[in-house]
DNA sequence: TCCCAGGCAAGGC
DNA sequence: GCCTTGCATGGG
């Protein structure tokens, strides 16, 4: 890390696991490194570590707004916890994966990220996106930036297909030259959880359950509670009502855990996958 | 080799 | 409307 010694402390740390926060699949800008990961966003770079004492993102000083935003210091976690303790296996959810955050992604970058990752898997995704800057990106002098959608736009589904994207190739294109094109992610900013879905979904390659992520990840919707395939393995964990239909599964899951869905999910999703 | 992965879109009923 | 199928590619 070359950023000079510009540090946001993180003293306690019962809310905070760098592992549990980048590893849970909510990101695929990340790179683990000596003592810590090297985490990308939009067009920044910082450095996280975490020992024994605490956690430390090392950032350009200019950047310790974004970075504190990006990492959602301002919401208390253990309010979060406690609302939600009382709900299906969150006594078992929550304490493996106590120090996970929901990060505040931008809308743009969570869009692209997880049409890659539909009927994907995590190292294949990270490989993909991290090309996708690569060859995209604005040189930031060291790494590269999230590619914007104009650059994308510019690009034909033949040339996301050699990058690795397989069929999700053609739905990159194009959902680049909608949102090159006029489409309005930042206005659904303004709306709720089931305008915004119905809005995203006309954009290629966002279903169901991609439109729940981009809204969790890059709007901090939290209401909403995407059902993947692990998510479905554990349905009969929580609702033993040999239910198959996903979008039932959604509509009962969000009716039990609520306005704090999404943080249920990802407690849910991270225990599942790690097999907790 | 085979099954699976943070699913979606199209086609058949 | 709901259900099934095909889809590119790499990990385990």
């Amino acid at each position: 890390m070359t950023d000079g010694d510009y540090r946001i402390i993180i003293e306690d740390c019962g809310d905070f696991d760098a592992a549990q926060i980048l590893e849970c699949g909510q990101t695929f800008r990340y790179r683990k490194a000596d003592g810590g990961y090297t985490v990308y966003a939009r067009d920044k770079r910082c450095f996280v570590a975490q020992g024994e004492g605490g956690a430390q993102i090392v950032c350009s000083p200019q950047d310790d707004a974004f970075w504190r935003d990006y990492f959602d210091l301002q919401t208390d976690y253990g309010a979060i916890k406690r609302r939600l303790s009382a709900l299906p296996d969150m006594s078992r959810s929550i304490p493996f994966g106590k120090g996970i955050r929901i990060l505040r992604q931008d809308h743009w970058e969570a869009l692209i990220g997880f049409i890659v990752s539909a009927n994907n898997n995590l190292p294949r995704i990270k490989g993909i996106v991290a090309r996708l800057c690569e060859v995209l990106g604005e040189d930031m002098g060291g790494w590269r930036a999230f590619p914007t959608p104009r650059a994308m736009a510019q690009k034909d589904a033949a040339f996301y297909r050699d990058l690795g994207a397989g069929y999700r190739a053609a739905y990159l294109a194009d959902a680049a030259r909608a949102v090159d094109g006029g489409f309005d992610l930042g206005a659904l900013e303004r709306c709720d959880s089931d305008t915004a879905r119905k809005a995203l979904r006309a954009l290629p390659g966002v279903g169901p359950k991609v439109a729940d992520c981009v809204l969790l990840y890059g709007y901090h919707k939290t209401d909403v509670f995407p059902v993947d395939t692990w998510i479905k393995k554990a349905y009969a964990l929580v609702c033993q009502d040999g239910c198959a239909n996903v979008e039932t599964m959604r509509a009962r899951l969000k009716a039990i855990y609520g306005d704090d869905g999404g943080y249920a999910q990802q407690y849910l999703f991270y225990r599942l996958r790690e097999k907790g």
